[in-house]
RNA sequence: GGUGGGGUGGCCGAGUGGCUAAUGGCAGCAGACUGUAAAUCUGCCGAGCAACGCUCUACGUAGGUUCGAAUCCUACCCCCACCA
């Protein structure tokens, strides 16, 4: 075994059981990663974080270039030592910021110029730019600088930015590997785009494959706008063609629900805020559907968020404890919360790794979609 | 006892003749959130109804002036400050 080796020991129909070798450690798939962009899964402590079963963590090349800057988490000795999370990370290039502060940024084909949502200084991010970020941020795993359109996008604007996004990825691969010389301290991942539309989906595909080989390869551009049967399809037909050996990452996806159906398409690896951000708004994830804290029925219940969950909020702290949190403002609440959400998708990816060992993940699928509430409990 | 200030919807607090069922804030209720500009944002928040509109009750109490009053006048009740 070698770094980024993706041993693939079980498949069950499109659904897979892998183990990732990162040079921070193995991640066993399907996994789902916290986000933690600026360094931190927000609220959370990092041992909370790898107690609630992360293996792998993101963090932000856009957030953390505008702080503290890529210079000073080298000078602490890169992102893993500087934030003391000691295992696997993954770095988002900033190209879903190119999405998500569209009023904040002006494209061009060097690359994209970002008014900083901090201090409103104009900050340059070309596809070197962000290779050169992400490889002082030292990563495990590099991802390619993406142009992101919204899931409602037309055809014409989603080629655009599916084509731009391949040009950039040539780019960022030569600029990559100028900066590793041949360095097995980071890897770098491509991001196949080309929004909800067959044809581009496999242009990019195929484009993306012929300036391969690459350690494993993403699905970007989904969630962001299309409906889940539109997401499930463009899943369907990119799996079958995407290179069997390598992990699949299915970016900022997502809600339990997309987790189960990814993997079921042949998704490895997953990242969303929802965990964290819906647990800081008080809500959380349950088998009976979504719970929100601060609802009256909560007052005096004695019960925990989920009583089928093993997570550290859930073992010890009732409804009605978590409840006055919130309605107090006290932080505790949005950190309890987060965790739970954490471990519920975490949980996800074991509960599915096992099933597809086993041989029963056709089954486990079926039994967790039967179960599984998508609207508010009660 | 005197002088001055004040009593507004659960709380705080604007408003000083019509555009006021009454600005705001808090509390309360509900919803949204998918590679984090988010401990954020949105909606509701006197009652009732055949409810995108209508009716009723409301700004300490009781009267009055006025086409029209939370807003002006009178009396009373209560609170605060200062003086006796």
């Amino acid at each position: 075994m070698t770094a980024f080796d993706f041993d693939l020991a079980h498949t069950d129909g499109e659904a897979r059981a892998g183990i990732l070798h990162l040079p921070h450690g193995d991640v066993a798939t399907p996994a789902f990663m916290p986000v933690g962009t600026l360094g931190a899964v927000r609220g959370l402590h990092p041992d909370e974080v790898a107690r609630a079963g992360a293996q792998i963590i993101l963090g932000n090349t856009y957030h953390l270039h505008l702080r503290p800057g890529e210079d000073v988490v080298r000078a602490l000795g890169g992102l893993h030592r500087f934030t003391t999370w000691p295992k696997p990370m993954l770095t988002d290039s900033g190209g879903f910021q190119v999405f998500s502060l569209e009023t904040l940024r002006t494209i061009s084909e060097e690359g994209v110029e970002f008014t900083s949502h901090v201090d409103g200084s104009r900050r340059f991010l070309s596809p070197e730019k962000a290779m050169e970020i992400q490889w002082a941020l030292g990563a495990d795993i590099a991802m390619a600088f993406d142009h992101v359109v919204p899931g409602g996008s037309a055809h014409a604007h989603a080629e655009e930015g599916m084509e731009r996004s391949l040009r950039w990825l040539a780019r960022c691969r030569t600029r990559h590997a100028e900066l590793s010389e041949g360095s097995i301290a980071q890897t770098f991942w491509p991001i196949i785009q080309g929004g909800t539309f067959p044809d581009l989906r496999l242009r990019s595909l195929e484009g993306t494959l012929a300036l391969g080989p690459w350690t494993g390869t993403a699905i970007g551009g989904l969630s962001v706008g299309e409906s889940k049967p539109v997401m499930h399809r463009v899943l369907e037909e990119l799996g079958p063609r995407l290179p069997r050996d390598r992990p699949r990452y299915l970016m900022g996806v997502g809600f339990p629900e997309d987790l189960v159906e990814g993997i079921a398409r042949g998704v490895d690896l997953f990242d969303c805020v929802a965990a964290t951000r819906n647990g800081r708004h008080g809500s959380a994830w349950t088998m009976n559907g979504r719970v929100n804290i601060r609802k009256a029925t909560n007052r005096t219940a004695e019960e925990p968020l989920d009583s089928a969950c093993d997570c550290e909020t859930c073992h010890r702290f009732s409804r009605a404890y978590l409840r006055h949190l919130f309605v107090s403002d006290e932080i505790l609440g949005l950190r309890l919360l987060s965790l739970h959400n954490v471990r519920f998708l975490v949980r996800i990816g074991e509960q599915a790794r096992a099933a597809v060992i086993e041989g029963r993940f056709t089954n486990w699928r079926q039994d967790w979609i039967g179960r599984y509430t998508q609207g508010d409990d009660r």
